[in-house]
DNA sequence: GGTTGTCCCAAACGTCCGTATAGTATCGGG
DNA sequence: CCCGATACTATACGGACGTTTGGGACAACC
């Protein structure tokens, strides 16, 4: 027996670092999920209701939530909302006995990875867990650049943003200089702040770095 | 009674241009659904089952697919799959008298953007075409812009696609010429036609170009 | 008061970019 | 065979870029 997701060992099956959080009131679910992702090497979290998972900590590992679309106090469609109104994006795996097809149909459009009816196959929730940690996984690692990326955008001061906003625009430093109302050399000193803060390296990599960043258009 | 979509007025229901292709075996549902977005200003084409729909030519006009799962031939599912593989992607809602929760996940998954179980209210039906319609737009003014550019690209000759790929890299002239093996002054000119043919009026405009095409990182 | 940070400007220098001019070479079609 | 397209190179020049050096001004903070 291997102690998976403890050290750099790879478990024989390949489920890396990665946790499952379980969320169903009754226990006899919620036991059977458990012993069946740790007999995959996933970790687990187990809560009985909304408020129990809302109440806790999310690890900051990549994962996902199985969810019962009826639950004490909020429905399941209710915790996705919540959960996406709260920023946290990870993906959720609902199940259910008594659902029906407007209420999958509401889960998916909300981003919902799969929607299972119980009973169902071990083997289909292991497929819908495995895609919805692999979803996490980008997420994640799209996340983290982005954040990176903000966090060099936030040490730029006012004048650089607005230098750096025009030249990605593809306007030249003399351009820039009449249309902000600076002379062309003190430009090139944003300009140049800009491009060492961002850590970019060439124009090219500037202006993608933009684009990540969602930057606006120069106004006029 | 207005005639809408037919000259620069604009209807009482903000319809523009639009299509809604109806796909049912039944004829009164088929009927139901023609007059239905008739009457709020959509022009409508009706098949009686998917050989019917692929036979016929599709209209080049933003629009929808309103389909029924259960059909004389391929499901509903399989005319999805279908219509991705060769590469038409335009917005389906489907329908169902007789669906289950299993097959309105796997049509949401393949990207369906509603799943109506029958009987609907007309506003669901009016609220997910418009919903299809809108996407089908978007997706529709994106396929132009990538289509043009590419277009564009097509004309660059082998070279200067290399020197396109390389200098949006971030490479400066010097490094192109000595990773392709040319001279700087050869690798100038070839990138001066690039931005020429791609109507390219800076590198910022060149680079983000060259991220809707998708090109490839330089190789070594 | 001194320090720190931001903002602004100028002169100067070296590098890089873009284009024009001009010449050589290959290949395929009319 | 000539023409056109493509490719490659060289010289030369004007302009754009990037940085350094050296200022002046203001506000915040200790």
């Amino acid at each position: 027996m291997m102690k998976p997701g403890q050290g750099g060992a790879a478990p024989s099956q390949p489920a890396a670092e990665a946790i499952v959080i379980i969320v169903d009131d009754d226990a006899a679910v919620r036991e059977s999920l458990d012993s069946l992702f740790r007999s995959v090497g996933f970790a687990t979290r187990l809560h009985a209701s909304p408020a129990e998972l809302l109440g806790a900590s999310i690890p900051e590992m990549p994962g996902c939530i199985i969810l019962d679309v009826r639950l004490p106090g909020a429905s399941g469609l209710d915790l996705q909302a919540e959960l996406a109104r709260s920023g946290i994006a990870v993906p959720i795996v609902f199940m259910t006995g008594y659902g029906d097809i407007p209420m999958s149909v509401r889960a998916m459009k909300a981003g919902a990875v799969d929607f299972l009816s119980k009973p169902f196959r071990d083997q289909d929730m292991l497929d819908a867990v495995a895609a919805a940690v692999g979803r996490d996984r980008q997420r994640r690692k799209e996340a983290q650049a982005a954040n990176d990326l903000r966090g060099r955008y936030e040490t730029l001061t006012a004048r650089e943003r607005e230098v750096m906003i025009h030249v990605v625009a593809g306007l030249m430093n003399k351009q820039v200089a009449g249309m902000i109302g600076l002379s062309e050399i003190t430009v090139k000193i944003h300009r140049g702040n800009a491009m060492r803060k961002m850590q970019a390296r060439s124009l090219a990599e500037l202006v993608r770095q933009a684009e990540l960043l969602g930057l606006p258009r120069p106004p006029s």
